[in-house]
DNA sequence: ATACACCTTGAAGTATAGTTTAAGTCAAGA
DNA sequence: TCTTGACTTAAACTATACTTCAAGGTGTAT
């Protein structure tokens, strides 16, 4: 099967502009074109725009997926390569969610500071608290949020 | 403690162009000035910026963070809108959580394809495969990269 | 009082990732 | 054949979040 880019656009929802731009940028190695110039894409582009929506999920940048994109087109040769690159991005996507996970924390703290606040009327109180006069899971956060120096 | 915005900048490794950008963006409700005209920074400066470090790490943009800094100005009349405000973002990283969570399983994946391919010197039988044969965690992440019309 | 490091401003520049526009071409049905 | 909708291009435009620049002012140690 093959589909004009206005039928790959409304199959996968990214506007026709975003997809002559990714060809446009390299992303898309195999659209071909009828003799009049117009692009005809394949069921392989639709699988490239999947690895491409997932990598951009992923943070990659597009000179990033243009990379990838590079290593398939040299075929077995860039197997290792091609493994070592989703490695990293594994390990990358790992951290990004433990500082996810760190800034929900402090979400977290901001919302039982408030909650509170909203029993009591007023910010004033909570305010003038040291760490030590939050429960527990809230006082490192309150430690880190007050203390000076803390350069993340 | 007042601080100049070299200062600041030092202690946080934040640039003080960028300092300079949040003020310039109300970032920053309580930066005085000297009669010179040049900037003190106070405490109060410092955790507002840890919170804008963390709201930026929740991806909040700095129109919404000048609308949070905006709550704050308020008072205590806007407690209510500024809990909300932490339950909407609160709830903003979970899902940006579980969208890393499905990201990663497609890079397992493809870190399991490479593998494989690897040991095989070749993508060609792998790339032949169909979702039923591969190993458990990894059929129905094929089958999303494989099937038509997974608009996600 | 004079260096000197550090501060000020507005304006322009950068990077990323597209989107929009204008002018024109292609393909299919009436 | 002609109309019409979808396609083509290059170039300009948008948005976000800063960064850099040029020209000049501040403040403190000697």
């Amino acid at each position: 099967m093959l589909y004009t880019i206005g039928e790959m656009s409304k199959q996968l929802g990214i506007p026709a502009s975003t997809l002559r731009y990714y060809e446009k940028e390299q992303l898309l190695p195999c659209v071909e074109r009828t003799t009049g110039g117009i692009r005809m894409f394949q069921e392989k582009d639709l699988e490239f725009l999947k690895i491409i929506h997932c990598l951009k999920k992923a943070g990659v940048s597009i000179s990033g997926i243009r990379e990838f994109i590079g290593l398939v087109k040299q075929g077995d040769a860039s197997i290792d390569a091609r493994l070592a690159f989703f490695q990293r991005e594994k390990e990358c996507v790992l951290q990004q969610i433990e500082e996810l996970k760190k800034t929900l924390a402090v979400l977290d703290f901001k919302c039982y500071f408030y909650t509170q606040a909203q029993k009591e009327g007023t910010t004033q109180r909570l305010a003038a608290l040291e760490p030590e006069d939050f429960p527990e899971p809230y006082r490192k956060i309150k430690t880190e949020l007050t203390r000076n120096g803390g350069r993340s």
